[in-house]
DNA sequence: AGCGGTTAGTTCAAATTCGAACAAGCATAA
DNA sequence: TTATGCTTGTTCGAATTTGAACTAACCGCT
């Protein structure tokens, strides 16, 4: 069987497809910008008090929060050993497993992040949030999820056949 | 005046963003990894290519092709240089401005730009565009012009009150 | 023509990210 | 128990990105 013709993007899907490349990388730089103005974090060091704050005890195993944050193992150590530094996070060991490390949200990281909250929040509405109806968020979460879900579940490497495949190779 | 009590995202802004947050993170990273296994390119060197190949020409400026990229001078400095150094790019002087630099996409460049695309596009199909129905496209597209055009629209810096504001401060 | 204030692009150092390699701890089955 | 293989987190080097500083060139005015 011969390779499948490319199936390109139409009219419709390829404004879509821009549309999102290039907001994202704006919204990206603006979220960067406020944080780094107001409370000295990356996005990616708020992302992680985010996730933390929502664990119970405000803690969680390296390996499983690199997988939330959707970071590499390595970037997360780097960046979970900045916030020790700024005294946001703490490491502690895993009692059920020795191998194990947990971040640990401290109390001053705990403040951190309540105050800087609110500007984060702020940019997050006024650029995106905000000027969506509420119908456009619903349809976005829904875009979203599903995305998120069909890429959680396929495995990495070469795209597979999803649907009901014809004869094997 | 008082500062504004903040306004958090209910239920569902906030499960539209986190959706937002992690889809963006797992598609930046999968087509990261089909563009690396199947051409040797990054994202950021495959959107050069593609942003040259829609130019007449097939070429732009340094600082307007960084502005439409929305990325650093400095960066795109860099990954001009690499795709110059695989002779997919070329730099040239700019006629009518002495500092001008042109990237003009090359010959080869526009063929592997051409052999690289339908993996790419196969890959946005699989966990983004086919995933949606049209009118969700349609959505998103709207969704993403939007903020899109408040970011561009938008000086930098602090947020600024965007409506009819109230008394000045 | 020549001055003062922009703009274009590059260079540089610093920060961040990733994957591969590694050491140490678990876990399973014989 | 113990051999074998997986999992955890870190370290390391390479690649990338950014902003600041810098040089060269443009532009409007006098």
């Amino acid at each position: 069987m011969r390779v499948s013709e490319t199936r390109w993007l139409n009219e419709a899907e390829m404004a879509a497809w821009v549309a999102y490349v290039a907001a994202t990388h704006l919204l990206e730089r603006r979220v960067e910008d406020q944080l780094k103005a107001d409370s000295g974090l990356t996005h990616a060091q708020y992302e992680i008090l985010a996730k933390l704050s929502a664990c119970p005890g405000g803690q969680l195993r390296m390996t499983e929060l690199a997988h939330r944050l959707i970071v590499s193992k390595s970037g997360l150590t780097y960046q979970i050993g900045q916030l020790e530094r700024k005294g946001l996070v703490a490491r502690a060991s895993c009692p059920s497993d020795e191998r194990g490390v947990l971040a640990v949200l401290t109390e001053q990281g705990m403040r951190c992040l309540r105050r800087t909250a609110p500007g984060h929040v702020a940019v997050v509405r006024a650029f995106l949030i905000d000027r969506l109806t509420p119908e456009e968020i619903e349809t976005m979460r829904q875009i979203m999820t599903k995305a998120t879900a069909a890429m959680e579940a396929a495995p990495p490497g070469p795209l597979r056949a999803p649907g009901p495949d014809g004869a094997p190779d």
